[in-house]
DNA sequence: GTCTATATCGTGATAGAC
DNA sequence: GTCTATCACGATATAGAC
């Protein structure tokens, strides 16, 4: 399965670092070797280092690119508040379910397990690009403590549904995953919203449910 | 800094274990060596593989042990169901700040990350261990659905706090953290729950504010 | 049971021909 | 720019003396 773009003449240098994404993501720092990210690149090894210089470098080039696109959350920001938090949770998870995006997110979310680089990427940029200017947009009380709160939800559901693939979490189509997250979005960052019960028939039980158990008017 | 326990005389096959646990915990599976294990335990490395046979064989052992211990889900669910999210909230953080107990939740946590295998076991065992219980503890409609959030929102606030070490969270005493979390647990699972606002004042900003800022009566 | 010595392999990185 | 050959190192794992 070679994931190379195959309608644009790209750099190999940007080859490189595609693959080189894709198999940080995939397997960590330490699971991914020079040779293999060459080999999906389809060029040598040499030219890896040729070109970065270290597999440290690699990695910083990766990791700046994903930070260089996570720019989800001005467009998110401005607007009523009434759905903000089904809408952030809505903006949040299509980047996640984005083939082109997903692999940079996996790749910041799982090393900052193990990297320390990448851990202190994701503390910088989850703090200070996202919950930051989420609690100053926030007009209720204890701003920062809601974000918090929030932010912890939605790593959690990333964590589930996209790293470990737990199933129950995994199976659920996109909009019963709004559908039920959504509510309690609504409610941290707003106090706002009805969460007598979750819509039933969300959950991915029985085959040939699809998407069309999603009443809720919401799109992005 | 020798973790060894220096009480009872423990056989040097535990003594590897209880270092290789640590050593998983901190530096995963790929960044943890059968010399660095040794070392830490004070003994050769070779004893190590003639207890065990192989670095897989210790991984498995120490991921083994932590399943085992990891029964705090029973003696919850039994009582009334008027604080059940907050009381689960809290036996579940113990295990976390607990000294004994953290190594062993973070090698399994960390480790579902990056190894196939502890990923498997952290799917079974979110699934079987917690989630259903809860789901069949649970009388209230779409039990599956709210265990699964109460779920998420718990793995969210561990990633932040012991994992990735968000300053906001990190910083939070415990009982801040129950008092902001607690509540919408309690809604997750039960519908119920005052969120009108977090508490203020939980927020370790200014240094010196201790755990005297949680009125709340929520005991183990 | 315990340790020394070592085999075997894969890694990141380098040198240098073309 | 590209590739072949190779180095130096650290890893797991093994063999065997004591």
């Amino acid at each position: 399965m070679s994931a190379a773009a195959d309608d644009a003449p790209v750099s190999r240098r940007e080859l490189i670092r595609q693959a080189a994404t894709e198999l940080f993501a995939q397997c960590g720092f330490r699971g991914t070797t020079i040779r293999a990210i060459a080999e999906r690149a389809g060029v040598d090894p040499a030219l890896v280092m040729h070109y970065f210089g270290s597999k440290e470098k690699v990695f910083s080039a990766v990791i700046r690119e994903a930070m260089r696109a996570e720019t989800f959350l001005p467009e998110v920001l401005d607007g009523t508040d009434e759905d903000l938090g089904r809408r952030l949770l809505r903006a949040f998870l299509r980047r996640w379910e984005d083939p082109d995006t997903q692999p940079l997110l996996l790749v910041v979310f799982r090393s900052a397990m193990e990297h320390p680089e990448a851990s202190r990427l994701f503390r910088e940029v989850a703090s200070g690009e996202i919950l930051l200017p989420l609690a100053d947009r926030l007009e209720t009380p204890e701003p920062q403590l809601r974000a918090v709160a929030l932010g912890s939800l939605l790593v959690g559901l990333v964590s589930g549904r996209y790293v470990v693939r737990v199933e129950s979490l995994a199976d659920m189509t996109l909009d019963a995953v709004v559908d039920l997250f959504g509510p309690y979005a609504e409610q941290m960052i707003s106090g706002r919203g009805d969460v007598d019960a979750p819509v039933p028939g969300t959950l991915r039980g029985a085959p040939g449910v699809g998407a069309e158990s999603a009443p809720s008017g919401a799109r992005d």
